[in-house]
RNA sequence: GCGCCCGUAGCUCAGUUGGAUAGAGCACGAGCCUUCUAAGCUUGGGGCCGCAGGUUCGAAUCCUGCCGGGCGCGCCA
């Protein structure tokens, strides 16, 4: 049994399979752009499709006369209650109440496989995120990202695709020769030496302390007189290591666990940009060249140098882009592109999620992947703004200098993953986002995360009460939904193609938004029994309408249940 | 100087990849609690979708040019 959207959207396929058949439409035109929708206007029906508006022109025919044609096949389906024309060309259907009461039992019978999907076609898309450098826990800016990849890794799971969960470790720039330093004098400090304080430049952060203990335990003196290329491989991979424990420890407080976590140093001792530099070089994509001094403000230091360059601007870039130093070693970029080259290897599709001010290199990875690839591999990059941290309403100011930044895990501790996670969905990626530690706690409307949860919640509550009472409601009959509780299986039935387009758009917030209209529909709902007794679900004197009425509620609860599980968040049994 | 993202109600934001009369919450006005949890519900007002052109049956959505805001811009990561 497929869901309504599905069927309808094959029910048309086929009316027009039979047009073409009967000679009443051009055969062979391109269907990609038919949709089934809800119109804006419930006045204009349950469903709505632009099949004669998009198929007409290129079929060469009157919108309206294949309307006519196509609604007359429409009209002999069994839950087509009504089909009429309007205005260009749209074929707007009121479909039978029974129609809406099968999506009910359907919902019931898939449970928290509704609204998974086969669109993703089992390809695999590796999902790259987080990907913060090895240099300390995870703060705040890292969450969005966090909570953002690892939601659309679900969505995409959930319609249809294989999906890698992916990090990217930066543990081969200076960043971490950096952070071995900042070990190095942690270990002299854990020997007994009096370091002082740790000099500008290096990392202050007390969460080396125990790093710096560890390698005293370990090679006691050794390393204490020593020249720095006797000990920075070593103390790189250590510290590196006990990074990457912290911050998998982080990102398991958001329910966050990655497959692969991808090294940045094996890449370069594979010799993987190597490998991706003579590819590009025997296409001639890679040239030893001059890059052209920066337009605008003079630098007095600028000296042309001549440096192995991709062509990137073959791509749309804007200029070419050297992948290796002066000094010989590989930019950040050449490694990268490598990188990128190995993950396509093992993936049909690449998406990497990263933070705005990354935006500038989005054009040269693309590039990259493009020539390496040959065009073969689609590739996006979700570029996540900041968010600005609120405490009633005054911004939380952050310096990573004294290592006062404020951390993921302490944000969790204080308002749950949960809210994280919602509140972190709640707004476009490329949307800049306030998170006001009151706000999100807040039990109220204005908070989606509680108002989302309430519903679910409510529903529970509402099944423990029936059961309470005394009512048996183990054989629902759905014919007792009347016109009004229907309304409430109509928005549910939208939740397939709400994730279907959610994932084609790679949004995960849309299944927020969703739910969110969802719960609100359920909160009316349960209030007009307020106004009204006999709108009630639990109605003592009426088993049959009880049943019925929770047997929807539940399912609405399944909806919900499973829209928050896409997300990642907890569905609350009880508030 | 160039590139990328953004501009929708007083505020914060959605807008189903081009569909019909542009939506929601907050705020403001008016109703509604001896309750299946009012932790809310119903209802009203509020818009040159930054501006000007273009593409077509049809544009908030696509294209071009301006205006305004943010981010980035030779070998950093």
């Amino acid at each position: 049994m497929t869901t309504l959207y599905a069927r309808f959207a094959a029910h048309i396929d086929a009316a027009l399979d039979a047009l073409e058949a009967d000679g009443a439409l051009t055969a062979g035109v391109d269907r990609r752009n038919v949709t089934v929708e809800p119109p804006r206007d419930a006045s204009h029906g349950d469903l709505a499709t632009n099949a004669a508006m998009v198929l007409a022109k290129p079929a060469g025919m009157n919108p309206r006369a294949l309307a006519e044609a196509l609604s007359a096949k429409l009209s002999a389906l069994d839950e087509v209650a009504a089909v009429d024309v309007a205005g260009p060309g749209f074929i707007n259907m009121k479909l039978t109440d029974d129609a809406w009461r099968s999506e009910v039992n359907l919902i019931s019978d898939a449970g928290d496989a509704y609204g998974r999907s086969t669109v993703g076609a089992g390809k695999t898309v590796n999902v790259e995120y987080v990907s913060a450098n090895p240099t300390g826990p995870m703060h705040m800016g890292h969450c969005r990202g966090a909570v953002v990849g690892d939601a659309l890794a679900s969505l995409l799971e959930y319609a249809g695709h294989k999906v890698i969960r992916e990090y990217y470790v930066n543990d081969a720039g200076g960043q971490v020769d950096v952070l071995a330093r900042s070990v190095h004098m942690r270990y002299r400090e854990a020997l007994g030496e009096d370091i002082g304080e740790i000099p500008e430049g290096l990392y202050p952060g007390d969460y080396l302390i125990p790093v710096g203990q560890d390698l005293a335990k370990q090679h006691g003196t050794r390393f204490v007189a020593v020249p720095e290329s006797d000990w920075l491989v070593l103390f790189r991979e250590a510290a590196v290591a006990a990074m990457l424990v912290m911050i998998k420890a982080d990102l398991k407080l958001l329910g966050i666990e990655h497959d692969v976590f991808a090294s940045e140093a094996i890449v370069q001792r594979d010799k993987l940009p190597e490998a991706a530099e003579a590819f590009l070089r025997a296409r001639d994509l890679v040239y030893d060249g001059q890059l052209e001094a920066p337009k605008g403000e003079v630098d007095p230091d600028w000296e042309p140098v001549t440096l192995p360059l991709f062509r990137s601007t073959q791509f749309g870039d804007d200029q070419d882009r050297p992948i290796k130093k002066s000094n010989g070693s590989w930019t950040y970029f050449g490694a990268d592109m490598a990188y990128h080259f190995q993950k396509a290897q093992n993936a049909d599709a690449l998406i990497d999620i990263w933070g705005a001010d990354h935006a500038g290199t989005v054009k040269r990875i693309r590039a990259a992947v493009q020539a390496l690839t040959e065009g073969t591999k689609p590739f996006d990059v979700k570029l996540v703004q900041m968010v600005r941290l609120l405490r009633a309403g005054e911004p939380v100011k952050m310096s990573k200098r004294s290592g006062n930044f404020v951390t993921l895990a302490d944000v969790v501790r204080e308002v749950g993953k949960d809210v994280v996670r919602f509140t972190m969905l709640t707004r476009k990626a490329d949307a800049q986002m306030d998170f006001d530690f009151a706000k999100v706690v807040e039990a109220s409307k204005d908070n989606p995360v509680f108002y989302v949860q309430y519903a679910h919640a409510r529903i529970c509550s509402l099944k423990r009460k029936v059961a309470e009472a005394g009512i048996d409601a183990t054989t629902p009959d759905v014919s007792k939904l009347d016109a009004t509780d229907l309304e409430l299986a109509k928005l549910a039935a939208q939740f397939p193609r709400i994730v279907e387009s959610a994932a084609a758009a790679r949004e995960p917030h849309r299944i927020a938004f969703y739910l969110y209209d969802l719960a609100a529909a359920f909160h009316a709902y349960w209030n007009s029994g307020n106004d009204d007794p006999e709108r009630r679900i639990l109605l003592v004197n009426s088993v049959e309408t009880t049943s019925a009425r929770l047997f929807l509620a539940a399912a609405i609860g399944q909806v919900i249940a499973n829209g928050l599980s896409i997300m990642g968040v907890t569905a609350a049994v009880e508030m």
